[in-house]
DNA sequence: TAACAATAAATTTATTACCAATTTGTAAGA
DNA sequence: TCTTACAAATTGGTAATAAATTTATTGTTA
């Protein structure tokens, strides 16, 4: 049962009443020798469990004062709860605007990447990874870091949050020749480096998927929910910014 | 000097040497008490140096075997240098899509917010806050978490990468009245619920940005060719050889 | 009474020594 | 050749102890 080490089991203890509220952020840890009692571990291994918190940026410790609990910095990408909805919207239009930087600064050799990419997912194999390939090699084509960073990190969202791993999983287990399709699209743009087309393109994609996404939850959903999600269909529509001069 | 527990320093050398290719990833780490003989420390410090960086996941410590180096994971924000350009360019076209999505979602209190930290602006206090308060107001407005946390990843940049300070506080010390005149602009197709017209108004921001980095890095591009010809024109010059005659 | 200095107490830091548990390689035996 | 058993190496954990640091207390002095 207990594979880890007895600190790591210590440190979950001590975690847990931290984050009950039982210790507040700035409130002084009980000395260690209180520890020693309460869980039947010896010194040393009560010390081992607040180094591994004190690493984590939970406690602070004072040498000759006593062990606080520190301000709990959170990640700016854990920060929010994304909702499924949202990061297809950000990414729709984040990768839409890649797609048309990419139409400028693609490389012949990341064409033939993207064609691979293609080629892969017509015979299933890995499709996943394929998908992630196809996106990720486009932001790389902007030749600009600041925005295949930040594309990275939303795709990061995806593996990370639970319920946004899950309702992409539903949406992309089928509908596979729509993707393929859709991809093509926006390859097709990128070949010919025309920028607005590359954009509507990508939009279109993520436009599909948020339908998809809507139709999924729609489904699922019971009555009273459906109507809050035709309201907030309008909000999350790309319609209001897709219409653009050029 | 040292104010840091004695484990702290351990884990600093010891780091070192991973990071110095002393140890690759998947090799073992020397056992305990051979580092006790190298460092002229006890095997219990050692052992919670270990656990730090265990902790950090550097390391993984198999019981019985020995600790092994792990491949290091890169953060996606610091993997690839983010230079000033690249930076704005990214902002330019995610910030111009927020915008263009907050025109439609934005609440009264928002433009309010807005307001408020144009007055501050005027009033010369706290003005890179209030810059940095117009922008996120506006971010938050698209009531979207996932554009939200990308555009806080962007800014995080901005502090993070010294480089990337720099270069922005050189430009943004002066022209004040025209990032203000601009922001006016942005605030203004906001209050209409012009989408188009803001993400218009936000690129012509970054736009005068980028051209002021180009003009700045033209400027100190020349200084650095002055710097180099006054070096050169020293090391050339005539000066200690025709001060000999008579 | 208030301020300051010395002292005592509480707490973490670090060391030494010792034994237990686990893994791994090796060698003996079937 | 394969399996088993054992021994070596290594980490895991505990106990006892001394040292350093911070904090609270107490006593003295102005």
């Amino acid at each position: 049962m207990k594979n880890k080490r007895m600190f790591w089991s210590i440190v979950e203890k001590i975690e847990a009443r931290i984050n009950s509220g039982e210790f507040t952020a700035g409130a002084r840890l009980p000395p260690e020798r209180e520890f020693v009692e309460t869980y039947n571990v010896s010194r040393p291994t009560i010390r081992e469990a607040i180094i591994a918190l004190e690493v984590r940026g939970r406690v602070e410790v004072k040498t000759g004062s006593g062990v606080y609990v520190l301000e709990q910095k959170e990640d700016s990408a854990t920060e929010h709860k994304i909702s499924a909805f949202e990061l297809t919207q950000a990414r729709a239009l984040f990768e839409g605007e890649a797609a048309a930087l990419a139409a400028f600064a693609i490389t012949d050799e990341q064409i033939a990447a993207l064609e691979k990419t293609m080629s892969q997912m017509e015979m299933g194999q890995d499709v996943e990874k394929a998908d992630r390939d196809f996106h990720l090699i486009i932001a790389k084509a902007t030749k600009n870091n600041a925005v295949l960073s930040a594309i990275q990190g939303l795709w990061k969202v995806r593996t990370t949050n639970s319920d946004v791993a899950e309702a992409y999983k539903d949406i992309c287990s089928q509908s596979h020749t729509k993707r393929l399709q859709e991809h093509r699209e926006i390859l097709n743009a990128l070949k010919k480096r025309d920028t607005a087309a590359a954009r509507t393109a990508m939009h279109k994609h993520f436009q599909r998927l948020i339908n998809a996404l809507f139709d999924k939850s729609e489904e699922k959903a019971l009555e009273q929910i459906k109507k809050q999600t035709s309201q907030t269909r309008g909000l999350y529509s790309l319609d209001h910014v897709v219409s653009r001069a050029n």
